[in-house]
RNA sequence: GUGGGCGUAGCUCAAUUGGUAGAGCCCCGGAUUGUGAUUCCGGUUGUCGCGGGUUCAAUUCCCGUCGCUCACCCCA
């Protein structure tokens, strides 16, 4: 019979990393609620039209991506694709939009169907932050301030680079895709296969192309910012112009459109070079008509959402993470076992430290192997000799000092 | 959806005129009947991805298929 297999695209965490992932996930939290960001949960399924209206019809996600399937009932749900559409979801619907400032996080699993490749998988970890009720441009950099401090403390921070753009309004959008969408008509024939469909589907994503042929026509095609109105205009200087002040670095990538529709004025993406091909580690940008467009009352928001597995495959290498202290306990002999229970219990609740007891017998030398591939910095020693003196011996596996014999009672000031 | 690379022990990998498999690591035991990591000795581990074809004989050659992986598309 053959074995199952996980899904395809979807992983497994095996032990010798998902040290990695708490230290990342507990670092991104604790951030977040440093910044008076507050933790939100949604559930993972949801009906299938909050993602279609929200995302957009005819974005990759919506036609192609989404695990859809009918519940027992014959609704048609959907197994979330991103986090935002959830979030403004839950916030309309217990009231946290209606006059208010909210500062919000989520973190957990999304699902895409692509083709699984690095850094890019069907079930993949999402850790994202929203903020709704400010227009900015100051909630703008308080949220790039955010994700400096991840990078600063992930040390990873020289190998990020920050993008902004802006998109305008949503009327500006509109005017400059006519223009764009003109623009490339004119040269129809100039266009590759992808850039032709593209023109029909999401034309602001032809100026992002990497086709090196194409990138000439790129050049000279009509820019965002020559039809941002005044109120965008404004807005974006004012980012700038804070950034400046702050030094915080970054770079005006005009290229820079966002793949969701509801993106509008500052969109923004953090990219390294570490990673070859998927290197955006984090992105997002201001979404204003989304939560009207939801049935909410009309509130400006802005966010972003960063894929742990990327960040993980930029942190883990240059991370040294701590070794915890862990004390392993021998046991010789069945009449020791209920003792040394006991003990490890007082240990524990005393000292605050990592203790574990040694299951399933064997030698004094096989238990003790088992303590130093443990990473065990001390090994207790407990058999019948010692629990008639109601002692217990002490052996130090990482450091070159005596063992020593120990009353169990005083055992607690060791550590 | 498109294209490249790869499937042999738990892991990393060998095995050419085609003759049904081997090393290191890991694990277990012993040297030390109660002292780890070092050293020495011994031992276990296989549907050679799956199915078919050619052949006296296929891990090897051919066809198909499944899986993994990297890249494109797209996205975090």
């Amino acid at each position: 019979m053959k074995n199952i297999q996980a899904i395809r695209g979807m992983n497994d965490i095996l032990p010798d990393t998902s040290r990695y992932w708490e230290m990342v996930e507990g670092l991104l939290c604790h951030v977040a609620i440093q910044y008076g960001y507050q933790e939100i949960r949604f559930p993972l399924l949801e009906f299938t039209e909050l993602f279609t209206r929200s995302i957009g019809e005819t974005t990759d996600i919506v036609e192609k991506e989404m695990y859809t399937f009918l519940d027992r009932n014959g609704d048609s749900l959907t197994l979330r694709p991103e986090g935002t559409a959830s979030c403004i979801r839950a916030g309309i619907e217990h009231g946290l939009f209606y006059n208010q400032i909210q500062r919000l996080f989520y973190c957990g699993p999304m699902f895409r169907h692509e083709r699984p490749q690095k850094g890019r998988y069907r079930q993949f970890y999402q850790f994202g932050v929203e903020a709704y009720g400010l227009f900015g441009p100051d909630i703008d950099v308080e949220i790039m301030l955010l994700a400096m401090r991840f990078w600063q403390e992930l040390k990873i921070d020289h190998k990020v680079e920050l993008q902004i753009n802006t998109l305008g309004n949503l009327e500006t959008r509109v005017k400059y895709r006519e223009q764009l969408v003109q623009y490339f008509n004119n040269n129809y024939d100039v266009l590759d296969e992808d850039s032709k469909r593209r023109l029909l589907t999401n034309p602001l994503r032809i100026v992002d192309s990497k086709n090196p042929d194409l990138q000439e026509l790129i050049k000279n095609a009509p820019k965002i910012l020559d039809y941002l109105d005044y109120e965008a205009q404004a807005h974006f200087d004012g980012l700038c112009r804070i950034l400046d002040e702050i030094k915080l670095p970054y770079v005006i990538n005009p290229r820079l459109v966002r793949g969701l529709d509801y993106y509008c004025r500052t969109v923004f993406e953090w990219v390294t070079t570490e990673i070859r091909a998927q290197n955006a580690v984090c992105a997002g940008g201001h979404y204003d008509g989304l939560v009207a467009q939801m049935g909410g009352k009309s509130t400006p928001a802005i966010g972003f959402a960063m894929g742990l597995e990327r960040l993980i495959l930029l942190v883990a290498d240059n991370l040294t993470m701590p070794n915890l202290q862990v004390i392993y306990l021998v046991l010789l002999g069945d009449d020791v076992i209920a003792e040394g229970m006991l003990l490890a219990e007082k240990i524990r609740a005393n000292n605050k430290v990592n203790v574990i007891v040694n299951c399933g017998g064997g030698s004094m030398s096989s238990q003790l192997k088992r303590a130093d591939k443990s990473g065990a910095a001390i090994a207790l020693i407990l058999g019948d000799a010692e629990l008639a003196k109601r002692e217990v011996l002490i052996k130090y596996l990482r450091e070159d000092k005596p063992q020593q014999s120990v009353k169990i009672e005083n055992i607690f000031n060791y550590f």
